[in-house]
DNA sequence: CCTTATATGTAGGACTCCTACATATGATAG
DNA sequence: CTATCATATGTAGGAGTCCTACATATAAGG
């Protein structure tokens, strides 16, 4: 990513960089660059995927089968690594959105003093 | 607490426990105990904080200045460690409170494709 | 030719959380 | 009276995720 030094680390939530991930597989498969790219870019700036979050995540994504992989070539002639979603991830997915959700309103629920 | 087994984990969301344990000191000093129950109460039982991450949690903002304690009687006539939220301890929780609305913008922003 | 953007990956460490254990007391059931 | 449960604090050891820093390679542009 281009210079820019001190966006907001997802440190703070961790846990969500999978769910993150799996979604941006939603649209088209990506290769983990790209990936990190429009996590970047669709959070306005916000959230910043470091390559040494990136490229272990994806393996631990394939790992579990939620992910598959291929060589081949990005739009810029360079060998890249693309990264399409499973039936199992599309689940994973599913799962992991209503397991954030649900915790998101618990967390809510406890600031707001209920 | 009780028995009961598999609430969600509050590991799916690291990093917010901090939070969650300032905002109930807010209200009045507390003991450890007392703040697990808060939570798991205020959050429909959804969070659970363990004994394990409370107690350490607990000396980590100690440390860091942001609460303090004294030994006390708690209503039931056993000795418990009673917490009080410090004034760095809440301009910490808004600065928390503030970073935590800002990423969960972006990742809302991100899972809704933009 | 040198730098920048693109692209993948590993090594080592920090940090947070979990499970499991150790300890102690007041209340309640049998 | 004694066993168990809820209350109450704490530590030890380990798993997992993330970060910084490094290593490598190529295409494009000044």
């Amino acid at each position: 990513m281009g210079g820019a030094g001190n966006q907001e680390r997802s440190e703070l939530l961790k846990g969500t960089l999978d769910m993150l991930i799996l979604k941006t597989l939603t649209v088209q498969p990506l290769h983990g660059y790209a990936i990190a790219q429009q996590i970047h870019e669709l959070s306005d700036n916000v959230l910043t995927v470091e390559q040494g979050s990136l490229y272990p995540a994806l393996q631990r994504l394939q790992k579990k089968g939620w992910v598959t992989s291929r060589w081949s070539e990005s739009p810029t002639g360079r060998r890249a690594r693309y990264y399409t979603i499973t039936a199992s991830g599309r689940r994973q997915l599913g799962q992991e959105i209503s397991s954030f959700d649900r915790v998101l309103l618990a967390i809510h629920r406890v600031m707001e003093g209920a």
